[in-house]
DNA sequence: GCAATTATCCTAATGTTATTAGGAAAAAAT
DNA sequence: ATTTTTTCCTAATAACATTAGGATAATTGC
């Protein structure tokens, strides 16, 4: 355990010091020497406990998303109504990213751009994060609360997108403000494109 | 002018070069030398036209933004209603990506990354671009399209997040489909989004 | 047309960084 | 206490981006 819990400590070490620098600076401008003499190391002794530099951008948000992923079906837990499920979903993952920028930063705005993203664990956990979502709609489709001929696809579309494009432009815009200024209002609209077209009364629920 | 010519031709080949190779191998992997050897001419001669590798991947993009804000005005020039502007808006751009994938290409996937992004030019460019929706949700606020509640930015976001949402993932996916598959309904849900609560009638419109 | 100037390009450095070799020091196992 | 394994370090090595310095070709001014 003393052994394991050692060299499990220094991995951990590293990857702070990567996760730090490359939101920092970028992944370009940092180097590995960067990171090994903000870890307390030399450069060849990174090479211990990662394959390179690619290979550190790639474990930060593997280990990231998986504990995300691993997270989601407790919070969705007993949550009755595909809009509040939507609801939750929203405010939980934008506070998540909220106390996980250094992260968050990685993947939006360094991991894309890998040419092996495609072919990475974090990708599938990715996609299963958001196909979640099609659950929702899905049953949200079937008791009513979303319009008959919605298309979950799509509709997920619309989700991620506009959350993936507030959290791009909070960490362009270095996270200066809230994700949850006006969110309200925006899931608001997101949810009317959803609803079925209404008729008439009922229009006080909210 | 045939100085200036052949000038203006041998940039204009080392960027098709860069262009096709970033896009192709990505950011990272390409090399100046691969560069400059597909448009013919040594390493060194290339810099007398870019100041370097970052300048390459900066100039492409502002090429291509600065000329679709040219034609942007040209096109949205005597289509009336709000609705109306906001669906060729959509075609249109979509349309320009599909018939410049590699610009496309850099400016989704490459461009965020990188550090000095905030400081150019382009960037400049794709806020005009995107803030030109504005306009357009409040046209269609004051004339009674659009909900008088709706907040003009978070529609934006909305309506922006979608599309680069879409973008993006069509990119990712090696641009091997259309991206005008289902983009009626995606457009219909969102301007279900934006439209003012109706209480009966009129639904035959589509 | 011809010397002078300028534009365009090249070969060969230089410098920065990622990655590896080869082995020392420390820790653990026998 | 010796062997084995883990952890780490000081140099290489190698891949690139970028520069130096100068050759060649084109243009200009006379």
């Amino acid at each position: 355990m003393a052994k394991n819990n050692s060299k499990e400590h220094t991995r951990v070490r590293i990857l702070n010091s990567a996760k730090k620098l490359f939101s920092e600076q970028g992944y370009q401008k940092t180097t590995i020497v960067d990171i090994s003499r903000q870890a307390g190391l030399s450069e060849a002794a990174l090479y211990e406990y990662f394959q390179g530099k690619e290979d550190l951008l790639l474990t930060i948000p593997d280990l990231w998303v998986s504990e995300l992923l691993k997270d989601l079906d407790e919070q969705l837990f007993g949550i009755q109504g595909a809009v509040n499920k939507l609801r939750k979903y929203l405010w939980w993952y934008l506070r998540r990213v909220e106390q996980a920028r250094l992260d968050a930063k990685i993947v939006y705005l360094f991991l894309k751009t890998n040419a092996n993203f495609l072919n990475t664990e974090v990708y599938a956990n990715v996609k299963k994060f958001y196909s979640y979502l099609i659950d929702i709609f899905e049953e949200g489709q079937k008791n009513g609360e979303m319009r008959s001929d919605l298309d979950p696809r799509i509709a997920r579309d619309i989700f991620v997108g506009t959350m993936d494009h507030m959290i791009t432009r909070w960490l362009l815009k270095d996270m200066s403000y809230s994700l949850f200024d006006n969110l309200d209002h925006t899931f608001n609209l997101l949810i009317a494109a959803y609803k079925p077209e209404q008729s008439n009364s009922a229009d006080y629920m909210n």
